[in-house]
DNA sequence: TGTTGATAGTTGCTTTTGTAACTAACAAGG
DNA sequence: CCTTGTTAGTTACAAAAGCAACTATCAACA
């Protein structure tokens, strides 16, 4: 790369930033419209809805976010009726997270939507670039 | 797609956070610890310092970033002494901006940082997943 | 039992972003 | 001149994120 002739456009961690923002940003739209959650309500409600019940510390490990920003996430998902917790009995510091049946139909409602999403974007790039778009995306995550 | 088998895990928003998020807080590290500049700071010094002297306006236009956000950076550029304002003659509402000794030399160091990190990224990924991906993310972006 | 260290989760404070309203300057038409 | 509408840039307020300190609980061991 020579440089005098770089350019912003083409830097790769700009380049991902205005595609992650641009995307994210599509998709955003629905979560917040349908149900006013966040980015980080929606990871926990999707990890709730895929893996079943478990803790904020795990939802933390597994989704990669920070404690304090699940412990935020999951007090509005739980204003919001969506899900419940449970002081856990081997543990009393340990809350054992359920969602409830608001939090289901949300999870499915966004589930599908996601996927119809995924699907569209697989359609517009085409099955081999979308493959390997996830590759390279994977390498570097 | 299967909508019972949906994983976040190859969401392609998803990815492309994690993917984001991960490369540019590489970066971001090199302007804030160097610096202590923020991300649009940075961006508005290399649109000074690639393109010339040039309004605040047409800074955001060209890097779309919301004038808000532009106006705080020009703001913190100046208090850095990177940059100098000119109320232009013609029309008394536009400033001409245009870097300092200091804030030339900023761009520089990390244009010449940006090119060596991109050259170690094209270096890890080939040479064809490389283009592969800025192809990517410019159909995306 | 009592102390020490670790862990789950929350709270407080500071920094950053988003959005809308604002000021000052311009331009065109009456 | 004097409205009316537009534009460049700033400011104010609210939403959100980051980080450190805190509470409560547990476990281990003297």
């Amino acid at each position: 790369m020579n440089r005098e002739d770089f350019e912003l456009s083409v830097f790769t961690p700009y380049l991902l930033n205005q595609a992650a923002e641009q995307q994210s940003r599509v998709f955003s739209n629905t979560y917040k419209n349908l149900y006013g959650m966040l980015q980080t309500e929606w990871r926990v409600l999707f990890h709730l809805g895929r893996y079943g019940a478990m803790t904020a510390k795990e939802i933390s490990i597994r989704a990669s976010i920070h404690k304090t920003k699940v412990s935020r996430a999951v007090r509005a998902l739980e204003q919001k009726r969506f899900l419940g917790r449970e002081v856990s009995h081997e543990d009393r510091r340990m809350e054992r997270l359920t969602l409830r049946p608001a939090g289901q139909d949300a999870f499915n409602v966004l589930t599908a939507a996601a996927a119809d999403y995924e699907t569209a974007l697989a359609t517009r790039l085409g099955p081999e670039d979308m493959k390997h778009l996830k590759r390279l995306l994977m390498a570097l995550a």
